[in-house]
RNA sequence: GGUCGCUUAGCUCAGUUGGUAGAGCACGUGCUUUACACGCAUGGGGUCGGGGGUUCGAGUCCCUCAGCGACCACCA
């Protein structure tokens, strides 16, 4: 496989098979080491760390865009010279894979997590996650990404483990991390508190339910308008605005509950609106935020009515033990039997969802795990604010700020098993707690053993947060941290901002006192081709391998970053994907013809620089200039962009014109210049393999590898795998430098020569086409140039216009006084083209297609001339832009006189 | 309620210092041209959502309206 050994083109199947190459090049960089990130003192390293993905199963599309866009750069800034890590690895997603487990163990009639017990049930989660573990790495092996396996990470081992229970300490320590209890979101299927952020609201039609709640005295009654009556169980008061004229005067009366018949007050507080509802709010300290900061502000009682599974507690009465929406219907209906139901009206109300589950959530009180949040906060703000870290698209700055301005504590703990548990120990004689880093045999209060753990783990985000420095070794000082770190750009979904970037940002300052990268990119999701997030329950989700499996890995990676921009979502349509694929087939194909044409050349030999004609000249000014895009593009993070650019350059220039073109000299072997020719073919398709090869590995990779070695750079096995201590170097694109512009190939001049002739051809064509004359008939064709400079260059191209002209006669000449009749006309600035058609030129027809050309040029040259005779544009815009115009103008104006000379010609006829 | 995004060719989308609109797919026509029919050539197709403004000049900047979407906050 080495570049030694050619393979005979000829040999090479005409249809690129990606299943031939895949596999096999992905061991071949394994087995060379290619990816092993080398620490080189003195250089600068370029280090991006996985987003891991959750071991609850199996990799999605957003996950191949993911890891494609951070390969690409990864790739790129190696072929750059960087001593390059991409660090993978996975996430034990404590709450995610715990439900996941536990389905898997219903539907296969196991034993339930509690009948297991903690370890048996950990065990089980272990083997669970070794399964998809390896799935994933397989997924991501097939995609082709070129991690360092051997500094692959798990969220759980041991360092990692370390890294949770250092950053918990130091917060504990430092009274960040508290035990509160307050309303926190619970979700009562699994069984356990949430964050704020893991609560989606789904907006709901339902009801507003009036009932009337009697005074005590006899009175009268007030209205009161609820959302959720099964939580009146739990009432404790009734609020009204203090400054509600309708209710001032009941103040302070009580109330006979409607359904309980307890005697409950009637208080006034400023967060009641008096223009909601009726004006009066029942309070339910246990059961709602608002309420229960009512009810710690005026002292009231705070029943626990709705228990941890969703159901009415013994505090219910008659209701206990009812579901909780059953015992809505029960007590709707009982109003209504009772007559104390007003009215119901249809309401639509946002409902906290688990983001896990999506069952309602409940907000109750309980006792948990906080960070305090605004001290770690303000310095993480502050980084994104001064531009210490940048994020892309710049428009998610401002969303990543509001959210740290504005955030609440963080609930960290969650009443699961899986994950890492949290490391306080509570003293069964002092009754003391402390935090502890290793786990502690005797009580630092009191020096008792009798110690217990909490039972509670943590939320799986504690983790990730520690993600750019725990898989580099925190918080040991290794040599991997101190080199490695900080990362330099994380590639994620703006989809976990809050999540995960947030938090790694302020947990990275807090612990290492530096921001983790300088760059955020974020990207958008994938949806389906109706524009549809993709989802298990629409089951139209599409996995990754079998996009690979059709098309190939190229074609999925290039379609992922072709036609989108930055943060933007994208819709997953397989027609693109088949384009793709085309196009590998295509850069196939165009090798296979070089690869054909270079049996016989000898890359030692030099030409003389005679021996490179124009179109030399031109596609390695081509190339020149799509190297400087691409470099501009990827610096910006313009993945489209750039692979657009490279796209346009193999198809458009280098396979519809340079290949086309240099065909004459590759056939015939008596001319002068075909090693020029050769040696342009094979060095501009070199480069651009390895300009390519960060957005498909594969198919450069494997084409790469058979081209001749005299036309791949010298220093194919670069210095940074030398010094990693690589020592069976193995020759790859993948370590081969990126290409950088060069001075010597531009050429203006030699692209507008090209262009000319590019006209000249295509007019010639398009009268081919549009007269009928047949593909393959060879034609007569006049060429008059309008200007001397136009002249020359159709004398250089000559043999490029006869070729791809098809021309059996080509003359070409000076403006004539006498214009040929019977023929198809073609104006261009500083050219006339006619081909004598004789007796299928269809006079009339002619005349009104001349007629609206010469309409449309006119209007053209018109718009130019207007803009000439602006003395604003003459007075402001730049220089080289009013040349421009002017000089489009000229050219259309002397188009146009020739269009109307041969109209002229043709109404005489 | 707040913030942001989208609205460009039949479809899906590019278009990042403002200088006469592009791609892929689809469509019409012609091609067994010795790299490729996963191809070649050649066509048709757009008042760049509406309105206003800034500017010599606006798809591109500003304001406004409409439709669609996302996120944040919140609603008893």
């Amino acid at each position: 496989m080495s570049g030694e050994q050619m393979t005979p083109a000829t040999e090479l199947a005409s249809r690129y098979d990606p299943k031939q190459v895949e596999d096999e090049f992905y061991q071949y960089w394994m087995d060379a080491k290619l990816y092993q990130a080398p620490i080189v003192e003195g250089k600068q390293p370029f280090t991006i760390v996985i987003p891991p993905p959750n071991v609850t199963g199996t990799l999605h599309l957003g996950h191949a865009l993911n890891n494609t866009m951070i390969d690409i750069l990864i790739r790129w800034k190696r072929m750059q010279g960087y001593p390059t890590l991409y660090v993978p690895g996975t996430d034990h997603a404590g709450l995610a894979t715990q439900i996941r487990v536990e389905e898997d163990l219903r539907k296969s009639g196991g034993p339930t997590r509690h009948e297991l017990g903690r370890e048996g049930f950990l065990a089980k989660t272990w083997e669970w996650k070794e399964k998809y573990q390896g799935t994933i790495n397989g997924q991501l092996r097939k995609l082709g990404v070129s991690v360092d396996w051997s500094r692959e990470a798990f969220t759980m081992d041991a360092n990692l483990s370390k890294a949770v229970r250092s950053f918990f300490v130091q917060l504990y320590n430092k009274g960040l991390i508290y035990q509160g209890t307050r309303i926190t979101h619970w979700c009562p299927k699994d069984q356990t508190a949430l964050s704020d952020i893991e609560v989606e609201y789904e907006e709901k039609d339902s009801n507003l339910w009036h009932f009337r709640y009697p005074l005590e005295d006899g009175t009268g009654y007030i209205e009161v308008a609820t959302t959720r009556p099964e939580t009146m169980l739990g009432d404790t008061a009734v609020a009204v605005n203090p400054e509600d004229a309708r209710y001032t005067h009941l103040v302070g009366k009580m109330l006979r509950h409607p359904a309980t018949g307890k005697l409950i007050p009637i208080i006034a507080d400023g967060y009641v609106e008096k223009e909601f509802g009726t004006g009066c709010v029942k309070v339910t300290p246990f059961h709602d935020p608002n309420d229960f900061e009512m009810g710690m502000r005026h002292h009231l009682e705070m029943p626990q009515v709705i228990g941890l599974k969703g159901e009415i507690t013994e505090l219910g009465g008659k209701y206990a033990g009812m579901d909780r929406y059953e015992c809505r219907k029960r007590i709707v209906a009982d109003a209504e039997a009772e007559g104390w139901l007003v009215k119901i009206e249809p309401h639509k109300h946002s409902v906290g969802t688990c983001a896990r589950c999506s069952t309602v959530v409940e907000p109750l009180i309980s006792k948990q795990w906080y960070v305090k949040m605004a001290p770690l906060a303000a310095p993480a703000a502050k980084a994104v604010e001064s531009g210490e870290i940048k994020i892309v698209p710049e428009r998610f700055t401002k969303v990543y700020l509001h959210w740290m301005d504005n955030i609440q504590d963080w609930c960290i703990s969650r009443q699961i098993w899986w994950g890492h548990r949290i490391p306080v120990w509570y003293c069964d004689d002092c009754g003391k707690q402390h935090a502890a880093e290793v786990d502690p045999t005797t009580c630092p209060h009191c020096g008792s053993t009798k110690l217990h753990q909490d039972e509670d783990a943590l939320d799986t985000w504690f983790s990730s947060a520690l993600w750019p420095f725990s898989t580099l070794g925190w918080p040991d000082k290794t040599k991997d941290l101190d080199y490695f770190y900080p990362n330099d750009v994380l590639i994620t979904g703006y989809d976990i901002l809050f999540f995960w970037v947030a938090r790694m940002i302020f947990s990275g300052i807090e612990l290492t006192e530096k921001t983790p990268f300088h760059t955020v990119v974020l990207h958008g999701l994938i949806r389906d081709s109706q524009g549809r997030k993709m989802s298990k329950s629409l089951g139209n989700g599409i996995d990754p391998l079998d996009v690979i499996d059709k098309y190939g890995t190229d074609a999925l990676r290039f379609m992922l970053v072709t036609g989108s921009t930055p943060g933007n979502d994208i819709r997953f349509q397989m027609d693109k994907v088949e384009a793709a694929r085309n196009f590998a087939n295509k850069l196939w194909n165009a090798s296979r013809f070089v690869l054909m044409n270079l049996e016989d050349w000898d890359p030692a030999d030099a030409y003389p620089e005679g021996d490179y004609n124009l179109t030399d000249r031109w596609i390695r000014h081509r190339f020149n200039e799509t190297v400087k895009a691409v470099d501009r593009l990827l610096g910006e993070y313009q993945y489209g962009e750039a692979a657009r650019a490279i796209y346009d350059f193999i198809w458009s220039e280098f396979c519809d014109w340079y290949i086309e073109l240099v065909k004459p000299r590759l056939y015939n072997k008596e001319d002068a210049s075909r090693g020029a020719a050769q040696e342009t073919l094979a060095i501009v398709l070199e480069g651009t393999l390895r300009l390519l090869h960060p957005f498909m590995p594969f198919v450069t990779e494997a084409i790469w590898q058979k081209l001749p070695a005299q036309s791949k750079p010298v220093e194919i096995a670069p210095e940074i795998a030398k010094q990693a201590g690589l020592t069976e170097l193995q020759p790859s694109i993948a370590v081969t430098p990126y290409p950088e512009a060069l001075g010597a190939w531009e050429d203006n001049e030699a692209a507008n020569r090209m262009g000319l002739l590019v006209d000249s051809i295509k007019a010639l064509r398009s009268i081919r086409a549009e007269f009928r004359l047949g593909e393959h008939a060879k034609i007569e064709a006049i060429l008059m140039a309008t200007t001397p400079d136009s002249q020359a260059i159709l004398e250089e191209g000559r043999s490029f216009i006869e070729t791809l002209g098809k021309t059996a006669s080509l003359t070409i000449q000076a403006a004539a006084e006498v214009k040929p009749e019977n023929a198809a006309t073609a104006v261009l600035a500083g050219i006339e083209i006619y081909v004598p058609v004789g007796g299928l030129i269809d006079i009339p027809k002619e005349i009104e297609r001349l007629t609206k050309e010469a309409n449309a040029t006119e209007a053209d040259m018109t718009k130019l001339k207007n803009k000439l005779g602006n003395e604003g544009f003459l007075a402001k815009a730049k220089p080289e832009v009013i040349e421009k115009t002017r000089e489009e103008a000229t050219a259309f104006e002397e188009k146009l006189t020739s269009i109307n000379a041969r109209l002229a010609m043709l109404r005489k006829l």
